[in-house]
RNA sequence: GCGCCCGUAGCUCAAUAGGAUAGAGCAUUGGACUACGAAUCCAAAGGUUGCAGGUUCGAGUCCUGCCGGGCGCGCCA
């Protein structure tokens, strides 16, 4: 939070000294080494050109004004390019704590959305089979931004687009249909091409036995009552999955109830009107190069079929034109990045701002298993299910290692490695400091610790650097909330928990809490309060649990 | 062939919109429990940031060209 204070002094002060400067981009940063203070700015570096007069020398005036503000800085120094390093006061530290303490799990929130409408489309996979080990990461990473969207004052809806149309869905009836004749005795021969995975017969047995004059019905009145039965059984599979990895959807949106809604044939007329449809070949075709596609796109086959991406262009131009959403953030496997440029290229056809459209890209997931990379493939029926992280590692630990990357970095899931409760696994780690605090609040209870009243605190009695490193750290929290906001990057809040877990366990493991002393035990009971209360929230923000016990 | 992403310590990854002497964890080695939970802590060691140029006060970060890896390039989704 005091990165944000001092940059608006710095806005403030240039704007007295050297009138406004448009599109001035300078940092406040946190140097690396800790000679160069707590915060660094490189402004007058940056204002070097505008002002055409020395870094030194402006960075000397800057410095000048600074020191009036007492309240916030201890010390200011200005040093070789033209860095201003800043020193901050315990005493702003201080405050801060009382902050925490006062706003409990509203602590780090800022608004930076302004309640601007935004809807995030995750996981959206189609209904032909459970959720599998990819999916998991991107309905980890879709929900914390979520999560981190909603805590930085955005409006955030989550939303699932169930692609139950097309071809896809009547080889999954198929395939059910198959392998129903299959388990009836018949002899079947099952195409390269259709769903091998074992919960087919599953669904297969499910209909004979729902329908059990299936097979003497009319092939394709058999293969449709199939399809409709196995969308319903995987989507509530897959339903169940998600709400096991804490993920809540607002909507479930139907591809189907576009076609009902005739909001597919509304949209292509529309872009017909505007001259950008053309038939060849007996195909119907959007002039999507003209907006930066690399080629046009059919969006109606010759035999008649919409294809996915007519759907889509539906389905977008509805959020934007019709649900009145302001930002829509769409959330893919890297895999689909040849789709960007056309969806892209649809927006800017009915004049919506592509810019709007956020399509975050995630990288595949590696899964090792004995140390070998396990191939995936959901038509073969090769794949790790989410079911089985759930079941085998746990929502937290799945959820925390999903979000310990960047997004545009794959991932190696290491099953044996995520399975153990040790020291290699990280959110124990985090976890555990928060038990640890929670723990020490039981023992303080036993020794006659009734209530804690921070407001008769006596502060001063966190001064060890231990301390004041820990003060520095809570504070940081409303940063890194920040950066993860506009960012898209809940892996941010990951890392910075790993950080304040090991400085927690590092105080911990140095200075006794509870002690005889009462005012030096309620002042480092406050800090403790502090670290658990925003162990909580980041945790939170990834929808993490912070357990009490362990 | 074209497009997107990536290349940093033995391994897995950071490095905050270009900042100062590139950091963690794991693994390795050696230490610390009769006091709030040892799922913890302390210490050691580990690097020509794939290669070569360029841009500037300053490059792991930006530009160009190579090398290596992943993923795409359908009237599939």
């Amino acid at each position: 939070m005091i990165r944000r204070k001092i940059r608006e002094l710095i806005e403030n002060k240039i704007n007295e000294l050297f009138g406004s400067i448009s599109d001035l981009i300078f940092e406040v940063e946190k140097p690396k080494r800790e000679i160069y203070g707590d915060y660094a700015t490189n402004v007058a570096l940056v204002l070097k050109n505008r002002l055409n007069k020395s870094p030194l020398e402006i960075a000397q005036k800057l410095a000048q004004e600074f020191e009036k503000e007492t309240k916030i800085f201890s010390k200011i120094e200005v040093v070789k390019p033209g860095f201003i390093n800043f020193w901050i006061s315990q005493n702003y530290y201080i405050e801060n704590l009382k902050k925490i303490l006062e706003k409990k799990e509203e602590y780090g929130k800022i608004d930076l959305g302004h309640g601007k409408k935004v809807l995030i489309e995750f996981v959206s996979a189609n209904p032909t089979g459970p959720l599998h080990i990819g999916h998991g990461r991107g309905a980890a990473y879709g929900d914390s931004l979520a999560r981190i969207l909603d805590f930085t004052g955005y409006n955030v809806t989550k939303e699932y687009y169930i692609n139950n149309k097309g071809t896809q869905m009547i080889i999954l009836g198929a395939s059910v249909y198959l392998r129903a004749k299959e388990l009836s005795g018949e002899k079947i021969e099952f195409p390269e091409n259709y769903y091998k995975g074992a919960y087919i017969y599953d669904i297969a047995k499910e209909a004979l036995k729902l329908y059990p004059d299936l097979l003497s019905m009319e092939e394709e009145k058999a293969i449709e009552l199939c399809k409709e039965l196995a969308i319903k059984i995987i989507l509530e599979d897959i339903k169940n999955d998600l709400e096991r990895f804490r993920v809540i959807y607002d909507n479930w949106y139907s591809e189907t109830g576009l076609y009902e809604k005739n909001k597919v044939e509304e949209v292509i007329n529309y872009l017909k009107e505007k001259g950008l449809i053309y038939e060849k070949e007996g195909a119907i075709w959007f002039k999507s190069s003209l907006f930066g596609d690399e080629k046009d796109r059919v969006i109606i086959r010759s035999n008649k079929e919409y294809t996915y991406f007519a759907g889509d262009i539906a389905y977008h131009y509805e959020k934007f034109k019709e649900r009145g959403f302001d930002l829509c953030i769409n959330i893919w496997g890297a895999d689909h990045h040849g789709y960007v440029k056309r969806l892209k290229a649809a927006l800017k056809a009915f004049d919506i701002d592509p810019e709007k459209l956020q399509i975050i890209l995630i990288q595949m997931v590696n899964l090792i298993e004995g140390g070998e990379i396990k191939s995936m493939s959901t038509r073969q029926g090769e794949f790790v299910e989410l079911k089985e992280l759930l079941n085998e590692v746990g929502a937290d630990a799945t959820r925390f290692i999903f979000l310990s990357r960047s997004a545009d970095s794959p991932l190696d899931f290491d099953i044996d490695l995520a399975k153990k409760q040790s020291q290699e696994n990280p959110v124990y780690y985090v976890q555990y400091a928060h038990a640890r605090i929670c723990s020490i609040f039981e023992k303080a209870k036993e020794n006659g610790w009734d209530e804690f009243n921070w407001g008769r605190a006596n502060w001063e009695f966190l001064s060890n650097k231990e301390e004041l490193d820990l003060l520095k750290k809570l504070d940081e929290f409303q940063d890194v909330v920040e950066s993860a906001s506009s960012l898209y990057a809940p892996y941010k809040l990951t890392y910075y928990l790993l950080e304040l877990a090991k400085e927690f366990h590092e105080y911990y493991s140095k200075y006794r809490v509870l002690s005889e002393d009462k005012e030096l035990t309620l002042a480092r009971l406050g800090l403790c309060m502090g670290c658990k209360i925003v162990l909580k929230n980041a945790l939170n923000l990834l929808g993490v649990s912070a357990p009490k016990k362990m």
